[in-house]
Order: C-alpha cells, then sequence, then structure tokens
DNA sequence: GTCCAGATTCGATGATAGCA
DNA sequence: TGCTATCATCGAATCTGGAC
C-alpha cells in the first residue's frame, strides 16, 4: 500500500488516485470500488437501487419548490441551497408510511404535521436568514398568502447592509402538488421603503391565491438596493437579500 | 501574458454493499 | 476504515480556446 510521505496530507481523488486517511496514517491508491452495472442488476445491490429511487425522488422535490418560487428566489439564494433543500426532502420523504422501501415519496410524508414543520423557516439564502434580518413580528393571512407587519421602522427594526438607500418586500403564495408535480404562485406588488423612513405598517397581499390543489407555502422577501438617479441597483451579488418560507398549510 | 466567454467538472445532499 | 457507485440538481470552481 502506498504511502503519503509529503508534508502535504491529502484527502480525496487526484487522476484516479485516491488518498485518505486510515488508522496507518495517510496512504494512497487506485479507485475502487463496485462496478456500476453490479449496482444496476445485482441483487444484492437492491437497497442501494431503492435508495437510488428515494433519493432521486428528494432531489426532483426540492427542485419543483425551488422552481416554484423561482420568482422570489432568484436573486436570494445560496450556493448550497440545492443540497440543504434535497436534505431536507429527503428527510420529509422518510415520513412516508403508506409506500415500501423505494418507493416512499416527498408527497406522502409532506402530508405530515412534523414535514410542514421541517420546512416551514427554511431560508434560501444562509447568508442572509430572516430571522437575524427582520426583528419585528409579522402575521401570516393562511386564506389570502397575507403578510403584515404592524410597525416596522428600518432603521430598528431591520439589519440594514450598508450601502442600502432602499428595502423591497414582497410576500408569495404558493401551492405545490408534490404528487402530481404541479406548482403555482402569486406574489404580492413589491413594498419599497427608504432605509431612513418613518416607522409605517406594511401590508403584503397577493391578488389571488393559486388554484391548484397541493400544500400552500407563504413566503417573506426582504431585498435591498442602492437607488442612484432613480434606478435601483443590487448590493453585493445579492448576498443580503433575504427569502424564507415563513409558513406552511 | 492577460482577459474573457463558454464549456466542463466538482461538491453537497443520504443510504447502501463490497472492495482494497 | 474509508472510498466507490447509483440517483437529480445547480452554483461554484476550474479548464479551454480565442483574441489582443
Amino acid at each position: 500500500m502506498a504511502q503519503q510521505k509529503s508534508i502535504l496530507k491529502l484527502k480525496g481523488t487526484i487522476g484516479g488516485i485516491t488518498f485518505y486517511k486510515s488508522k496507518d496514517g495517510y496512504l494512497a491508491r487506485e479507485k475502487g470500488g463496485v462496478d456500476a452495472s453490479r449496482i444496476a442488476n445485482d441483487p444484492g445491490f437492491a437497497r442501494t437501487r431503492e435508495n437510488g429511487a428515494e433519493f432521486s425522488n428528494a432531489a426532483s422535490a426540492g427542485k419543483l419548490l425551488r422552481d416554484a418560487v423561482r420568482v422570489l428566489g432568484k436573486d436570494a439564494s445560496d450556493g448550497r441551497v440545492t443540497a440543504r433543500l434535497t436534505q431536507v426532502m429527503a428527510q420529509i420523504k422518510n415520513m412516508d408510511e403508506a409506500n415500501a422501501r423505494g418507493e416512499r415519496h416527498v408527497g406522502e410524508g409532506m402530508a405530515k404535521d412534523e414535514a410542514k414543520a421541517l420546512l416551514n423557516g427554511f431560508n434560501f439564502n444562509e447568508n442572509a436568514v430572516l430571522g437575524a434580518v427582520l426583528y419585528t413580528p409579522f402575521s401570516v393571512d393562511a386564506a389570502t398568502g397575507e403578510i403584515k407587519i404592524v410597525s416596522l421602522n428600518p432603521q430598528n427594526d431591520i439589519s440594514l447592509p450598508s450601502g442600502a438607500s432602499h428595502v423591497v418586500l414582497k410576500s408569495g403564495f404558493a401551492s405545490i402538488n408534490f404528487l402530481t408535480g404541479e406548482s403555482e404562485m402569486t406574489v404580492s406588488a413589491p413594498v419599497r421603503i427608504a432605509t431612513n423612513a418613518a416607522e409605517q405598517a406594511v401590508s403584503l397581499k397577493p391578488a389571488t391565491a393559486p388554484a391548484i390543489e397541493g400544500t400552500h407555502f407563504y413566503l417573506l422577501s426582504i431585498d435591498f438596493v442602492q437607488s442612484v438617479n432613480n434606478a435601483d441597483y443590487s448590493l453585493n451579488n445579492n448576498s443580503y437579500n433575504v427569502l424564507a418560507i415563513v409558513g406552511i398549510e
């Protein structure tokens, strides 16, 4: 077995050579592992294939949710949102008690209150989570999707990034059917407030409720912009923007 | 040599059995 | 003991080729 003598303790694979740490120290060897066709056909790998099928369902469910809210989320997401959402969807898929192993489905698991609790509060941008940006309480109307903030003073109630001249708030009301793959989202008109504005009430109400049957998601979006000559410019590649799930029915 | 655009690859997510 | 393959997805990182 080849051993690493270099001062650089490598882990991972480079050019077909795998570097790893074992109880015997840092070692190197050729890529090993099982053959792809065996995983696809060997009865011994049935468990692996079942898990692959379920993982596929979880990843697709994550994409369905991200696609559904893309109109709000395109300016408020981090580079790991796909992985984080897949992780949550895999946990929800595990809550499916109706189907056999390998056939468990996010759509079935989503019916559970625990599943909704798991996804509620999900932040699409881990660099700007809602709880660390907005400090004032708000309410969500499950029938209309309206989000109300009784009193919002930007200077006191929002963590303002330097350079921001205005904050733009929007709400989203999405209905997603994870069994059929259908989704629809309606969005409120944006409320644009100067960062030095006086205390005020805010109402974010989508024009209509989504028509399709499915799990209802309520989302709050907060964008920061710098206004120059009546044109709004995003700050620092949108890294301060917030999009979070604030309710699920 | 540097820059840019487009193309390609990587990594993260979970569970699994076998190989070195 | 730890890596490999499978599954889907996509942003980030890296690579490649052409222009200057």
